[in-house]
DNA sequence: CATTGGCACTCGGCGAACAGGAGTGCCAAG
DNA sequence: CTTGGCACTCCTGTTCGCCGAGTGCCAATG
């Protein structure tokens, strides 16, 4: 059905629509890329893309433009990554060492993968389920209240802080510490939940059992709450350039972003840091049908670590996205990895 | 200059303009606000307003719209608050009080003030270097590794990984715990950093001096850079209600809202938790100056903690605004000081 | 049988012309 | 100072007609 000029012709749609935003006819397309054939042709080529539903015309006399399922084509087979320059590549890298900590790492790369794309930038912070343990601390603030404090291998520090039913002597409270980091130390954060869960009837009196019961119910929901939850996005005012056809798009868009809930979703599938995702229109979560989201997920190989994006109109350059992504999830897998 | 009459006029027409978004007629006026008088009364009184800059028509044969002076005016001294409906109050009580830690506190605020005001709400978080050290922790991750913790009596936790130039015993971590808590404890941020400045002299041992200076650098760090920093944001999707004149007006707004030195800039003055101040075009920050800002503080009236705005389009319900923003501060303020 | 040039057709975009109407400014009278 | 009357401005929406881009179809060609 389709042959490879009429993947070609597919292809040439795409970017000139990609470039210049407007439908793309058969006479522009014959002058822009040197297909070999006449005008005539093409449009039997596009009449036959047409009626496979990988193009579509906005108008009965305008050009054509792609469709959901035509980017999709181009993106599965027509397309191939475009790689970074390579100064580019050294920006990328000089800039992420330059990052102090955890918080400004994850700051950077959003900034960096919105500057890269000119689209909408989403980070996610290293995922607590997909850490493990490196060390447990337990601070007595006053009698009855104590701060639990849990640092995970990516750098990331969770605090909580628990109501006690009664008071506990330092004592108590040094044994607590030694008894949870005993049993949670490099551990993974998944495992971490089901290992204390049986601490407090192994408490010798009553009150350390109180004590227990009330830290170990804290500390599962920081384990099971807490999961996912940070989100970075930059580069939302690059929504604004890619929209003549204003309030009825942009605004779903804005309330997604607002969501944690929906932008979790855009990482659900991305857990190989080696393949980059693309959803497109309809495939994505609702308020986000007519965008594009690039994602990928950045660590090491064996252990993915969260997801990165980026978004845009489904008019995006997708091998430049693709690269970018790709490419900055490298560099930051790395560091975090590493360092 | 201008009488009663002509300030009545130009409150009805600030009133009207922000409800209908549209410019208003002299006759339309008289017709929605028993003013007693006819059209073309109406139509002196705003050749005069209009003479003094306070309202200005788009085009010649419009109708008015009130120009940044003319709010200004309408706000210092034609508009009074308007008070949340009591079911309103309860509401947002019951939802701030149903916050878990200061992170749900800040969320769930931030939140409320968009929904209430349906603007974009900016939230800060209870500024360090206006909280009080309640504890300081320090904990042995590594054999060169400490993890400072200070956590601030308004629920703030921050914490920091410093890396020593050699190992250090238990005990030395212990004495520094106690060391540093004795001298800090208690005492604001803003008097803390000099507090310790002197402590490395005193150290006992070369080994010590060396430990202690790292750990109070890394201190000194903490208190400076993060002073001000978390800025929570929601509501950012009503920026496309109004605006029908947009891209142009759009982007530097959502660029500004994402310059955090912007940001910051919004709470400058409001440093008075019983005071609301609004911020009217071009008195703003660069990115801004087509906005109105309504801020205050929040926290005791003694000690503000931070500020909280809203921000929205100049055409903007001043009363409600200043309301809301009002409220919540107070709600947001009698939770975080006494909880 | 794919390719091509020719050609009629469609339809959106754009500017001109036009009518309607809202709103104004001015003026003279109360 | 207020008011009704009135001419004027100019924005808004509509219609009309034209232009041109782009298409689909067809017959001719290699």
């Amino acid at each position: 059905m389709l042959d490879d000029r009429k993947l070609e012709v597919l292809r040439a749609i795409v970017e000139d629509y990609v470039s210049t935003q407007e439908p793309v006819g058969s006479k522009a397309l014959v002058e822009r890329h040197n297909l070999g054939v006449s005008p005539a042709t093409i449009r039997n080529d596009m009449a036959a893309l047409e009626e496979e539903g990988y193009i579509a015309q906005p108008h009965t006399s305008a050009g054509r433009v792609p469709t959901d399922k035509g980017y999709r084509l181009f993106v599965d087979r027509l397309s191939s990554v475009k790689p970074l320059s390579s100064p580019e590549r050294r920006a990328i890298q000089t800039f992420l060492e330059g990052a102090a900590d955890l918080d400004d790492v994850v700051l950077r790369t959003v900034k960096l993968l919105a500057q890269l794309t000119r689209q909408v930038a989403v980070v996610q912070y290293p995922s607590l389920s997909r850490s493990s343990v490196r060390h447990v601390e337990v601070v007595k603030l006053a009698h009855t209240r104590l701060l639990l404090v849990l640092i995970t291998d990516t750098g990331r520090v969770e605090q909580r802080v628990v109501e006690l039913p009664g008071p506990v002597s330092d004592a108590a409270v040094a044994d607590l510490r030694a008894t949870l980091n005993a049993h949670m130390t490099g551990r993974p954060l998944t495992d971490a939940g089901a290992l204390i869960l049986a601490l407090p009837q192994q408490a010798d009196s009553a009150e350390d059992r109180s004590v227990m019961t009330a830290v170990v119910a804290s500390m599962l929901e920081t384990l099971v709450e807490r999961f996912e939850d940070r989100i970075v996005l930059a580069g939302t005012a690059n929504l604004t350039r890619s929209a003549y056809d204003f309030p009825f798009t942009l605004r779903p868009v804005l309330e997604a972003l607002e969501e944690q809930v929906t932008l979790l979703k855009l990482f659900g599938e991305a857990v190989d840091p080696s393949r980059v995702s693309v959803r497109i229109g309809e495939e994505n979560p609702e308020g986000l049908t007519t965008t594009a989201v690039v994602s990928t997920a950045y660590g090491a190989q064996s252990r993915p670590l969260a997801g990165l994006a980026v978004l845009g109109p489904t008019r995006m350059d997708y091998p430049g996205a693709i690269g970018a992504v790709g490419a900055v999830a490298r560099y930051v897998g790395q560091i975090l990895v590493e360092g």
